[in-house]
DNA sequence: CAACATACATCGGAGGTACTATGTTCTTGG
DNA sequence: CCAAGAACATAGTACCTCCGATGTATGTTG
């Protein structure tokens, strides 16, 4: 019934997803081209007709779970005015993102670990990244020459109290993250030394 | 000429630095037992002799590099004196650490990958960073009843940190890094929103 | 120097891996 | 209705992998 390139479509996504899912539960390396296929109910035959080789579905698979994830952060950010909203919006979309049943960083940090010994997925990773540095300029920053520097700083932050909330989720509150965050901002964005109450 | 424990001590060096080297290179799942062996001039057989398994070899690892990193901080640390300098020195260990040429954090964050699979190695890690972060309440923080929160906080802020310069070294300075760290300190140990000028 | 222990090597089975060349079925434009 | 080709399956190659049972040389002890 369906057309060719309904069918495609169908079966891009059910690839798409199933790596997805092996990837989070057993890792990049730990999964086989066969098993992904097996799971998406096709072949390995279709896989590479689709993605190439390995590299070529890890690529695609993460420019999925990027607009994905960007769409649901813009959206919040529309509806929040404060700072502490926003970086609550921010840590919220990493601790517990909407999209993926929380597999999203735990494939984030795969692809960063494969992309530094893979010269062609680091600089997909580089290109993100500068991306959402500069997101994060117009969200959280002001417009001081320093201002530039909050990017890294901020992302930085979020990922890495995620990844201590995993080794120990009640020792990194949703409080100190915000916290945290908001100090982060603070001292890259006004300068060393001084902060206003408010 | 030499002993039998001295033979044994020497084995299990070069077993440990060759998976070192590997892991780093290529990944722990990208690393097999054999090319261990081999890089160390010895069998898979006295590998799995020392260690068991892969799993072991990669317990054992962990633990050297952790007293070896940490004797570095902890004597680096007693010579210290402000609050800058202590960040700095946290800061440099991380992103440029004496012991293993850099090998390192791409080894951590492999582990830290591999932990969230392998209960066994979680309970390990927990136990690791939840000694750092004691450690960084007393080397940063003062004693307020939030200052716990700041171990998690400046663990995962060095860690993000260098993730972001892994990316774009040029943008993640050595200035930025501190500037950061001052500001999670502060706001996680002196409350929101108020800061004394010193 | 006999009796034993230690430290490591050898060898091979059983299975898994990425990837490819070639089929087969179905859609679709003319 | 039919030829062209898209979408996927099949079956295979060539290789690598962990792991352990057994063998052997060296060290140590009574």
């Amino acid at each position: 019934m369906a057309t060719q390139g309904e069918r495609r479509a169908d079966t891009r996504r059910r690839l798409l997803n199933a790596a997805a899912e092996l990837f989070a539960e057993r890792g990049v390396d730990g999964t086989s081209i066969d098993a992904i296929a097996e799971r998406a109910d096709r072949t390995s035959g279709a896989l590479y007709d689709h993605f190439g080789n390995k590299d070529g579905l890890l690529l695609a698979l993460l420019d999925s779970w990027v607009t994905d994830v960007g769409v649901v952060i813009g959206a919040e950010l529309a509806t929040s005015t404060t700072l502490d909203e926003r970086l609550a919006v921010l840590w919220r979309n990493v601790s517990a993102p909407a999209v993926g049943d929380g597999r999203w960083m735990t494939l984030e940090f795969e692809l960063w670990t494969h992309a530094s010994r893979n010269p062609d997925l680091r600089e997909h990773l580089t290109r993100r990244y500068r991306g959402a540095w500069r997101g994060i300029v117009a969200t959280a920053g002001g417009d001081t020459d320093k201002a530039g520097d909050v990017g890294p700083a901020v992302i930085g932050l979020l990922f890495g109290l995620e990844m201590m909330r995993r080794i120990d989720p009640r020792r990194v509150t949703d409080d100190l993250a915000v916290t945290a965050l908001r100090g982060v901002v603070e001292a890259c964005t006004i300068g060393p030394g001084t902060i206003d109450t408010r």
